[in-house]
DNA sequence: AACTATTTATAAGA
DNA sequence: TTCTTATAAATAGTT
């Protein structure tokens, strides 16, 4: 998608990287929420950035990991 | 994305619930990879389907969650 | 941060 | 159920 079509490889650059991280990571999280309420199914996503940041979703059922979003997260580290 | 706009609500027809579950989920996946190669993330997907089968993906520094994957996915649980 | 030309994902259909 | 196709959606490069 985009006006050229793009290899899957690391991009050197880091500012077109970073962009590109945020409107994927935006473009991800939309599709995890999409599959688990189409499909009710149960979806947890976690990603850090390459500076270590950290975003997090969690749909469906929530007890299998915890109630909050951030002791979900611990449980993983 | 296809032939109509698709709502996001709970689709209540089983086969076809199941059939989107199955060409989503495998979208989500590729994307979840395409993001951890492009922008050198850790992304970790969980996504249990209605039915209760466990489908996972871990990409970048798999020593946050141990080294397999059975052992990222139990530490979930 | 918005735009838009294109590529990609996918809802129906075969 | 695997393959095709029309269309919606995501996004790479631009402004």
């Amino acid at each position: 998608m985009g006006k050229k079509k793009v290899e899957i490889k690391r991009i050197e650059n880091k500012s077109t990287r970073q962009i590109t991280f945020s409107k994927r990571r935006k473009g991800l999280m939309k599709k995890a929420r999409e599959l688990s309420v189409l499909c009710d199914a149960k979806v947890a996503l976690v990603i850090f950035s390459s500076t270590g940041k950290l975003f997090e979703l969690s749909d469906g059922d929530r007890s299998v990991c915890g109630t909050s979003k951030v002791g979900f997260c611990s449980n993983l580290i």
